[in-house]
DNA sequence: TGCATATGAATGAACG
DNA sequence: CGTTCATTCATATGCA
């Protein structure tokens, strides 16, 4: 930060008279934005340092059965419920504010470059990291649209900034990929073997060689809309 | 042959003389398409159902004794053991730690043929395909690569090969499955304070509080609210 | 004192 | 390869 000097003073001003983000005359956008960075910075460093509280927290109890002597001060004992649990980010109100309102901007899925921005901008309000966001937007539109799936049809909700592109067909397309793979690029067949292992086979596994019996239940079921060969 | 009456006679032939698939007069054309759809499906899954066996069981009875749980729990967690369906690899402990060492053995990318002989490496701890492996490098390198750039939008020589500095091998890695979440925090941390400390700040950042109090309102509250440091 | 639900995080797999 | 999806794990929180 370069506003040593005749700046500081400016700067002392805005904050006594603010006390909050302060507004254009002093400062440049250029500035500001470099403390924003630094905040954020600070934000990220703060929190990190606090998970490494946490792991050490761990491992020091795991080994000593207890925190005392921690940092060589047995007055910071913690009891058993404050341990490592402190990994988990939690919006805040106003981060929520922004995160909802951004979802529906983008439609729910933000670009890398967004996700730096608005981690930046949440950095404002409370510690949080890009991972933090990044997560908040994967789980957002997950969690959305299995409400929707689950809820049938009553798309009428005001939620409509989930729509998904992306779609999957559904897993029984297990077959059909195992039959038209070849190659070893084939990456889906391995897969899908495990997945007819699990799920497909009506007995025993190992007893399959013998398994001529072609009106077995399930089989049938499995092949009938199938499409496999045709 | 005993002589007897007509249908029965006709019906006990044909079991017998074949001994196997029932024709039947009933059987018509599109039941038997279904069949050969049935056959022809079959040939595939069981070629590959070999195939995972030769990679999977033989060890894996070595190790456990028994094919109990074989496929039915696949990771036995200290949790619950959940009973069936799960179709996605997850990774031993022992398989994880193989994995990580191939991963900084190989930079990071190993041939196809490398891969092969990883899995088989694999497949003595526990049930394995090549493309869970295939993708477990591709995963690896992503996020590895994602995580450093995370890590402050430094520029930088993103020619590195994202060299992987994952791991301290030490002790309680028994409960790694626990363990393993906050490990890679831990060790992301190293290199986030270390880049932006070097790079974003331009100061001290430890200063940072004094520049908090006047960037952004509300800067206590976030502390407050959230017991950094318990 | 537990269960039930919400949600942050982790990760194998799949898509373009 | 880079992104995104889908599913699961783990923790927080609220209720009875």
């Amino acid at each position: 930060m370069e506003g040593e000097n005749g700046d500081e003073e400016y700067l002392k001003d805005e904050t006594e008279s603010r006390g909050e983000i302060l507004v254009a005359k002093v400062v440049t956008d250029e500035q500001i934005q470099t403390l924003r960075k630094q905040i954020a910075a600070y934000t990220i460093i703060s929190e990190q340092l606090r998970r490494m509280h946490d792991v050490m927290s761990v491992q020091y109890l795991a080994e000593t059965g207890s925190f005392y002597n921690l940092y060589g001060d047995p007055y910071l004992t913690f009891t058993s419920s404050r341990i490592a649990s402190r990994n988990r980010w939690t919006p805040k109100s106003t981060q929520l504010k922004i995160l909802e309102h951004e979802f529906e901007e983008c439609n729910g899925n933000p670009g890398k470059q967004k996700i730096t921005e608005i981690t930046a901008q949440l950095a404002q309000h409370g510690p949080i990291t890009e991972s933090s966001v990044y997560n908040w937007f994967q789980n957002r539109r997950a969690r959305c649209k299995r409400k929707k799936l689950e809820g049938g049809e009553a798309p009428e909700t005001k939620n409509e900034a989930c729509k998904k592109k992306r779609k999957k067909p559904d897993s029984s397309k297990t077959v059909e990929n195992a039959a038209s793979s070849t190659t070893w690029k084939a990456e889906n067949l391995h897969s899908q073997s495990a997945e007819i292992g699990n799920q497909m086979l009506p007995f025993d596994y190992f007893s399959l060689t013998s398994v001529g019996s072609f009106g077995c239940g399930g089989w049938d079921e499995q092949f009938e809309g199938n499409q496999l060969f045709g």
